[in-house]
DNA sequence: TTGGCGTGGTAAATTGATTAACTGCGAATT
DNA sequence: AATTCGCAGTTAATCAATTTACCACGCCAA
């Protein structure tokens, strides 16, 4: 079989690979080095004899090509960069999972970087990608400054913006509907009869952070709701981000009777300040939050969530780069994936 | 036979449009490629005009020095391979962004694979990382038997276990002290004054599902207490092995008063079922658990759990295979961390 | 003035595989 | 017999970074 083949090379040969050059298995044989390579390649044209006295001294050799000089050579390889802005975020961690599954099933390996939501690391892993020549990048964007990735746009190489886009950059971009989503999420707190309605977002250079907050204003504005500054809160989309926000609506005069917010890690911080002030959900608190977790059935209030598609989201990202990879000049798509809303307790209704 | 190799042809793609070179950033900067070198390594001297000028060039220019160049001058490879086994477990992700933070600050690029508790995933993605003349390969090991892994051990390629080791196998480890563990839980248990205790483990060809049982075993021979078959149960380490494992556990007609679960993806399933007969926690079952979670905080009974130390053992199986790499004749080593037994309410006592 | 030395720089070789450009040779065509 | 065609093979350029060998200049001492 071809394949079992493959795999014994591979496996018992690189203990030579070291040592032993195209030039000298050409010597061996008697050949130049492009008789040797045409024979490795199966291009061009070799005698029977020739090809046979080459296959020999590859076997008696034991040369393995020299994998450095054939990427120098062709100026780009079979990886795929994925630079994720937080990889312990169990949002992105199932993204690059639905990644890692296409990617499998490809010919393409896949290179991961981790950029913590700083623009300098992310900066790094995007200039250490291009110097790796990958064939494709997925992104999953520190901001949407156009200028921060102007030399990006410049080297050709495909990029597919997930999760978070760039709305002034034309790549390709795998997204929520997070206006609709969060659309939804206040408007389920609306019906449950609350005027006075909190939102916990994200920092506002991150699109997912402005649509969002926009589907949040849309809702208030549809119910001539008045927008109450001190209600809404943007901080770092970290569980201390959430805790602190959380802190900050609590020390209001007048708090809050329903709260959204964007984020899962948020949450998190969010429940650390609820349990502490012994707040109760739903009676004091209606939430609705971004982002479903699997803790669900053990958690004193069940949540109602948007729960987002994640793992597709990285599927469809990685099918789309390998889309572009094979047709370079596809035009640009976006492709928009719904959240659902799941309705469970925290909200105070399950209708 | 050889002509097999053709395969090799597979590896180039077309080419992009060419990237920033260190030709280049020597032009702009007006001095030769010699100097641009220097000032990237920090070797000889550069008058310091020179070197800001350069530096310059670099930071405007957004170089990153190609990798295939420097791989084929310098004579070895700069990447590492992941072989994780569940990449959508949290206890990996943690390992993974530990490994990951150590890598970035070198010269190396993490290649990411899913092995998915599949042997034969498992040996595809290490053949592919082979094929790709990874450096090292820090691996998660999908079962204890040394044969699975003999040809890899052929390959002189550095390999690091991670959480799992192979015992007949030379190679460095890192690892958690699971007996050790285990038997803390199951001790916490036996204080509470339970004697009749079950067990949730993974599957026995995982040397963390052995190292735990053994723990758990130590216990019940230390205490008298009579080991019952039916109450120890070894499934799959996912949510899935949890829920029917914890049926199981139900169905017997004289259920378990205490259990210690070995994972949290189980955990996760245990609690399914748990909460969908109403057994109360502690009161009916007493719980200790593998892992701890975030979402403690917003538990119904907060969980009593070994908390493992998952983002120093990735930190500490990445700088362990950098070492090797550096210095490949030093002894094998086997770095074992601790985990922490956390008492919380599911084991039915705050001390 | 000249020889010696050290600094700061450059040109060119090196690394291994690939491939464009070219050469030589024999067979077929005119 | 001369010309063309095409196969089989070689030489050398190429990829990008690193590093060795070397050079120019200035300063100091003889």
């Amino acid at each position: 079989m071809l394949n079992d083949q493959i795999s014994f090379v591979n496996i018992y040969m690189p203990k030579h690979k070291s040592n032993i050059t195209i030039k000298e298995v050409a010597e061996h044989a008697g050949v130049s080095t492009a008789t040797v390579s045409r024979v490795l390649t199966g291009s061009g044209t070799v005698s029977p004899g020739r090809r046979e006295r080459v296959e020999r001294a590859i076997e008696e050799l034991g040369y393995y090509p020299n994998r450095a000089a054939r990427e120098l050579r062709a100026g780009a390889t079979l990886k795929i960069g994925a630079v994720l802005s937080d990889i312990q975020n169990p949002f992105f961690t199932s993204c690059l999972a639905g990644i890692e599954s296409v990617l499998q099933s490809s010919e393409y390996v896949l290179i991961l970087g981790n950029s913590r939501e700083d623009a300098r690391i992310e900066k790094m892993h995007l200039n250490s990608l291009i110097g790796d020549g990958v064939g494709g990048i997925i992104l999953a964007l520190t901001s949407d400054y156009e200028e921060c990735y102007e030399e990006l746009a410049n080297t050709d190489i495909p990029i597919v913006a997930i999760d978070r886009e760039c709305k002034n950059l034309s790549i390709d971009s795998v997204v929520i509907d997070n206006v609709t989503a969060a659309h939804q999420a206040t408007e389920c707190l609306v019906k449950q009869g609350h005027r006075r309605i909190g939102f916990i977002g994200g920092p506002l250079h991150i699109s997912t952070s402005q649509d969002r907050m926009k589907g949040y204003l849309e809702v208030l504005t549809d119910q001539d709701i008045p927008v109450v500054d001190e209600l809404v809160i943007n901080g770092l989309y970290t569980q201390k981000g959430g805790r602190t926000a959380m802190e900050e609506l609590l020390s209001l005069p007048d708090p809050p009777s329903g709260l959204v917010i964007a984020n899962n890690l948020m949450t998190l911080g969010a429940f650390e300040t609820i349990y502490k002030h012994n707040i109760h959900i739903p009676g004091d608190l209606a939430l609705v939050a971004f982002d479903d977790t699997p803790w669900n059935v053990a958690l004193k209030t069940p949540l109602t969530v948007i729960a987002q598609p994640t793992y597709q989201l990285g599927e469809f990202a990685a099918k789309l780069l390998l889309d572009r990879i094979k047709n370079p000049d596809q035009p640009i798509q976006k492709i928009m994936l719904k959240g659902e809303l799941i309705v469970r307790d925290s909200c105070g209704s399950k209708g």
